[in-house]
DNA sequence: CAACTATGTGAACGGTGTCCACATCGTGGT
DNA sequence: ACCACGATGTGGACACCGTTCACATAGTTG
């Protein structure tokens, strides 16, 4: 113990080491960039050692993403934290979307990480981004002559919102849309964004 | 030649052989199962023997993916054409829209090899399915009060349209709805082309 | 028929993920 | 205080992969 507290074995934790050089190395390479020996080796630690706190590759994997997942929450979150709390819905819809798509630009290596993702089952429920969106959605129908209040509904219209935010990431980053100039991007968001908000009405 | 016409050399055309068996692995394990050797042994050939047409992998890849990209555009188009040529312009860009999901439904494996797709810039103008999109949301504008006329707008459309789409379709395959039942999934999508189409008109 | 080029082969290199027998180290039971 | 034990890390092996190179073969062309 002679560093800060819980060093606890041989190495001090090294599980966590190993995500957090993961996500290093997702961030410079993508998700193919983040293998097993790499990451070993830059701990400073053998191969072998890795499985004694990850079943497999996949595992290890599968921990960069949910790291980065959060990330993406955080990138939402604070993005909505900076409009007024009693703005239009609306526009707080708008800005959890551009904080995606923002986290989507500036991260695309960590964010193609999520976009090819299998394994996002979870959620933890409690701040995950999409019960965030529902929320918002939620407080569309307070707004004008916004969409209905049910369960169901406001959930396909959190789909729909999503749909569109994903999409246009996704092909900001990896698709078709990838050499696309930033500011033009941005553009292209805002399109996006508005259609499908304004679409939520009648 | 005894076959056919054109079998020129030892092999015969390995090349469309190995972008065949390509197609084939991708479709059953992803992107990541379609690996030189393996595309090798099944043709019954040795592995150097796939740089003689290849100068790597990621070119066998890229070539599985244009054969990929070609289905959905037929997909799409089949969805369009199924749709009387006369009705509105609405029923043709949603059926556009059925058609690409349709395609990542039914071949997640091989959709997946194209939203996990780096390269694929030319698409041959022609009938490329982002051309066929462009058209359909021009005939848009001759709608009740739809989108304005320059290209420049009717382009933006054509992307907030894509977006909500390819969104829908991600997420359904690879992303965090990929265990919804497909009916369900149906509906889901139903849900994002009223809103993205809805969203269009002022 | 000879020379040439296109195509396919076999063996090798370095890299990977994974597993196994063994080494080491902190800790808890007596 | 000791000692046995479980948790953690090591080194070496195995099979596989993508890639390259020197060599073999087979159509084509003069």
């Amino acid at each position: 113990m002679n560093t800060v507290n819980t060093k606890p074995y041989h190495h001090g934790n090294l599980r966590e080491e190993m995500v957090r050089i993961g996500v290093e190395l997702a961030a410079e390479g993508g998700p193919e960039a983040v293998g097993l020996r790499e990451t070993a080796r830059r701990a400073g630690v053998s191969p072998s050692a890795a499985y004694r706190h990850f079943p497999g590759q996949d595992s290890l994997l599968e921990a960069v993403r949910h790291t980065a997942a959060d990330a993406l929450g955080q990138s939402m979150q604070h993005a909505v934290s900076e409009v007024a709390a009693d703005a239009p819905a609306t526009e707080q819809v708008i800005a959890a979307g551009r904080g995606y798509f923002e986290f989507a630009l500036n991260r695309q290596m960590l964010f193609r990480c999520l976009a090819s993702g299998f394994e996002l089952p979870e959620e933890d429920s409690r701040d995950s981004p999409f019960a965030r969106l529902l929320e918002l959605v939620g407080g569309l129908k307070r707004e004008a002559s916004a969409v209905v209040d049910d369960h169901a509904a406001r959930f396909d219209a959190a789909v729909a919102l999503w749909s569109a935010v994903h999409g246009i990431s996704v092909l900001c980053t990896s698709g078709a849309l990838r050499d696309v100039p930033q500011p033009r991007k941005r553009e292209l968001l805002e399109v996006t964004l508005a259609t499908a908000v304004r679409g939520l009405r009648f």
